[in-house]
DNA sequence: TTGAAAGCGCTAACAG
DNA sequence: CTGTTAGCGCTTTCAA
């Protein structure tokens, strides 16, 4: 294994100088400087990130908690992995993969033994046990999503917070609605799962998608659902069983999709002639969904990056903490249109809905 | 921080004493131990990862480089990472996630700093530029996937590799159909792309799949599709026009699962009496269809668990090296039934398919 | 602009 | 069964 020393001696320097060209917290001179990097590159040199973290501290490693709980939407999670992966490598961090399952024992875990020297944490719950010991951690942290249900809660822990402004959502949805003169409108949330276990931003999107509603005079249905097509069937049904005069659908439940799409399909409900349909989903979802769909975008890139982004300057100097939301943004695509009455019964059944 | 000397002290012993009940190697007095014990309880002492990686050598990580390529199903990918981690944590590391974006030049980075005692390849293509990197590395590896179209091929390079045996997996498919009477088969498999990158386990799947065929007398179409609604209807409309009398469709793509049922119900073709249906895909999206589906299912948590397992023999002895393939396991669910004659046409458009 | 040297916290001989 | 001690490879004062 090539050593700084061996590098220092290589290059007829002391070890502190060649330290010092890697880190570049003292001036070097031209040629000194050049004959070290010849010396590195020649040698193969790379510091042992094991010294490095000792003598400095520091570990260049963030921690990402990614718990995989159930009602959540896999590739979304994966984008963000994905997306703080590759912005922490910009920034010469590596990221190290928690599951949730550990729990708070895992935060200790990073704390104490200082594997990492800052982390991001996912789906954060009300009543999470992972966050009195982030609070208690000396190391930085920001949570992908609010551990409350405002940002003016979330702000109150003292937690660093990077989430979709989902009540801005929620709204956008039901005002792109209203402005094509739909009235009554219905909502395919998450799973129930996922609003008992207090996770914030479904709770919020309600918040905004009811807001909107008053405002606009627009009358509004809250189903949640699991996201399989005989849940969504059964939601659906009831939802023009009770509201006959439905004409438009919002769905925050990646899952539910398609399989939604496909009911309205057989159903002979065209879209958006006979019902227009709003999601909250992933760009990706939207675009490649048997009908493109006017969708608010969950920016998980954006997530992922700004939650590293905000770790990077935490660590550096002192960026100031608090709950930063991100704007939603609502692309119309072929999935809505004017509100129109709806069809007679009998010219429902065995339509070509495509 | 509270480091060994603080723990040392506190129980009245030496550093190395507290080093050794924490790594068991060698005898300490009951009583001894119990005061060591009690002091790192009440002092909540944690080793130091940096300290511990410099004098051991040792990081207790394994690095996970999972690229995320086109044409590549998402939750397998996730499904494989966490059971990793889950079981990484069984045994003690922790688990660096690295994104196939860097190449091999992560493959260096790890070897070189240090920074993991061992990796975890997946997606691996015949002429992967990280395999000549993993070949030179002096850390253990095993790759998910097999780097070359046979297994034989595979065990030459002298890597280590897990992997499901796609040449069996496509082999028991076409054996089950054969055995309920079809002759004539139609497969969809993954996108084209999938397959122009050498990535070996579709190039053995229909391996498997035509040996079955000759051996059964079975005639094969084979059209890789993308996992979108029209590039499926494309293709299944395409196979019924160039071979009216196909009764069994045979898919190894996940995201085209839900829109071939989707699509055949709409073509009025009713599974399984119309046409049978098997897929190669994780037990969870067979069970989860709108028709459950007859699989073999692909095991994402085996993979992930044995090649942390099998890393960890390495690690600890001199394990074997060579590859291990996964025997399939078919289930058979509501989608496949006996081979029936094709329909009479009049009879296909407009019926309930469900 | 450079060097010398003292650790960082832990492990693992070596010695008793 | 336990203690002493010499590093592991790097960072960072302190000196020059």
């Amino acid at each position: 294994m090539v050593t700084l020393a061996d590098v220092a001696r290589h290059a007829g320097v002391s070890a502190s100088t060649v330290s010092y060209v890697l880190s570049g917290k003292r001036s070097i001179s031209g040629p000194t400087r050049e004959r070290i990097q010849h010396s590195i590159d020649t040698l193969g040199y790379r510091p042992h990130a094991g010294a490095r973290a000792l003598a400095s501290s520091r570990t260049d490693i963030l921690a990402l908690m990614m718990p995989l709980r159930t009602g959540l939407y896999v590739p979304v999670m994966m984008e963000i992995a994905m997306a703080v992966t590759t912005t922490a490598r910009t920034h010469g961090y590596d990221v190290l993969l928690l599951t949730g399952e550990e729990g708070p024992e895992a935060v200790r875990r990073v704390e104490g033994s200082a594997v990492a020297d800052a982390m991001i944490v996912m789906d954060v719950g009300l009543d999470d046990p992972r966050i009195p010991c982030l609070q208690a951690a000396q190391r930085p942290a920001v949570l992908i999503g609010l551990p409350a249900e405002t940002a003016e809660a979330a702000d109150s822990t003292g937690l660093d917070c990077v989430d979709l402004d989902f009540e801005a959502a929620g709204a956008r949805c039901v005002d792109h609605l209203a402005a094509l003169g739909h009235t009554r409108v219905a909502v395919l949330g998450e799973p129930p799962a996922v609003y008992e276990r207090g996770t914030g931003f479904a709770a919020r999107t309600l918040t905004g998608l009811r807001a909107a509603a008053a405002a606009h005079g627009v009358g509004l249905l809250h189903r949640p659902v699991d996201g399989t097509y005989a849940a969504v069937a059964a939601a659906v049904t009831r939802v023009f069983e009770e509201r006959p005069g439905t004409t438009a659908l919002v769905v925050q439940n990646e899952a539910a999709v398609e399989p939604l799409l496909a009911l309205l399909r057989h159903q002979g409900r065209a879209v958006p002639e006979d019902v227009s349909v709003v999601a909250i989903c992933p760009d990706q979802v939207a675009v490649h969904a048997s009908v493109p769909l006017t969708a608010v975008s969950v920016p998980a890139q954006e997530m992922g990056r700004r939650a590293v982004e905000r770790l990077v300057e935490r660590l550096a100097g002192q960026a100031p903490r608090g709950t930063e939301l991100i704007a939603p943004r609502l692309t119309a695509r072929a999935s809505t249109g004017p509100a129109a009455p709806a069809l007679p019964t009998e010219d429902r059944h065995g339509r070509d809905g495509r």
